[in-house]
DNA sequence: ACAAATGGATTACACATGTAATCTTAAATG
DNA sequence: CATTTAAGATTACATGTGTAATCCATTTGT
């Protein structure tokens, strides 16, 4: 990578708004306001602020469709994840990711189908690195 | 656990305060200060005022000693980075540690350390989990 | 054609947060 | 003892954030 742009903070609220376009898009603002409607109770009026902000941040572009726009998501859900666990992961547990997993287990919040998933991980792990 | 009290909201800038309390604790104002700024560069009077918030939060308690105030923190740092860890996963990962995980792995950013440990948690979970 | 509804833009406003400066009082120092 | 210093308390102030309301221009329904 030769040179990447600042990545800007996106709130809590502004997240739970690009998530849903990263449920599905481009989609209209009421399209987002429909989907985060489903689980929230949120006035389209504070959609349409967040989708506005989050423009502004960079996050998302739109394209006019008639009066409508269309938002597209600037940044993957994938990517945006990644650098926000490793950021926590960095400020909570130095970085090292077992000591949250350890917390995990230790709440008896690991599942059957989770230690399969880690576990199909680590075989793959030591695949690439013998 | 019959009652818990309401967790409340820690900044950025007030965790970086209260782990250098976790670090060793009780502790004055200036351990603190002095404590924080090997890495960071904060002014007296900012840390001071952190200090304040947190007690105002109910995150720390002091007792006076003489003129200065010996602080403690109210709050184990296992226990805030385990909600914490809780309501990240809750919300990037949709509660799974193994995506998480997985991020980690595509980075390559798990040593081989981390991989023992993970190993050895599992072998843990499955000890129990029979 | 006119009015009502609807989309986005602009404005609002309280509380949180980062980052101190100033105030008050008591301890230390000459 | 008078003065400087240092601790905590109070105040400050720009920006960010949650949560809309209002404004303005179309589109749509009658």
């Amino acid at each position: 990578m030769t040179h990447s742009v600042d990545k800007p903070d996106i709130s809590n609220a502004e997240f739970d708004v690009l998530d849903a376009l990263w449920e599905d898009s481009p989609a209209t603002s009421a399209d987002v306001i429909a989907r985060l409607n489903k689980h929230k109770d949120w006035h389209e009026k504070t959609v349409k602020t967040l989708l506005g902000r989050l423009v502004k941040k960079g996050v998302l572009r739109f394209e006019k469709q008639q009066r409508q726009y269309l938002y597209y998501p600037l940044i993957a859900r994938d990517e945006y994840t990644k650098k926000e666990a490793n950021s926590f992961i960095g400020r909570l547990f130095k970085g090292k990711v077992a000591p949250l997993v350890a917390g995990f287990a230790n709440q008896n919040a690991l599942s059957q189908q989770d230690v399969d998933e880690l576990k199909a991980l680590i075989e793959q792990w030591e695949q690439n690195n013998d």
